[in-house]
DNA sequence: GTGATGACATTGA
DNA sequence: ATCAATGCCATCA
């Protein structure tokens, strides 16, 4: 399915220093009730090598565990580096999507349907 | 084919 | 605000 293709360039658009949510992945990638997919995928490494999944966190900002990365705070580092505000709350490691989300502008979104489209994915 | 699983999301109490 | 119940759907056994 071209769905992880599609995951893996809006992926790679996810801009330094910003946290995107799974759902908002499978949004873009024109399938917003894949978020699992997106999880999943990031997991097994479905989509491929150089894929920042340190910026991929939940719908409520927490940091998902992440058994993927090599220590556990391999994500919270990767993200503090990158200037992302990480705190610690009762559910866990989480951002603060207000501050740090990646939002998404329309011409954006339209902009990854025509680059599927171009390319057939 | 069938059923279980999961880096999720939304809804309703 | 918090929590349980539901919905979801691509894999995998």
């Amino acid at each position: 399915m071209d769905f992880y293709k599609r995951a893996r360039i809006v992926c790679l658009a996810i801009p330094y220093g910003k946290a995107a949510t799974y759902g908002q992945i499978a949004l873009l990638c024109g399938k917003p009730k894949n978020a699992r997919q997106v999880g999943y995928a990031l997991n097994r490494g479905r989509l491929g090598e150089g894929i920042p999944a340190h910026r991929v966190v939940n719908a409520r900002g927490i940091l998902s565990g992440a058994a993927a990365f090599e220590t556990e705070d391999m994500q919270r580092s990767l993200m503090e580096a990158e200037g992302i505000q990480v705190e610690w709350t009762a559910a866990g490691w989480q951002v603060d999507l207000k501050r740090s989300g990646w939002k998404n502008t329309m011409e954006e979104a339209l902009g990854f349907l025509e680059i599927f489209e171009v390319q057939g994915i």
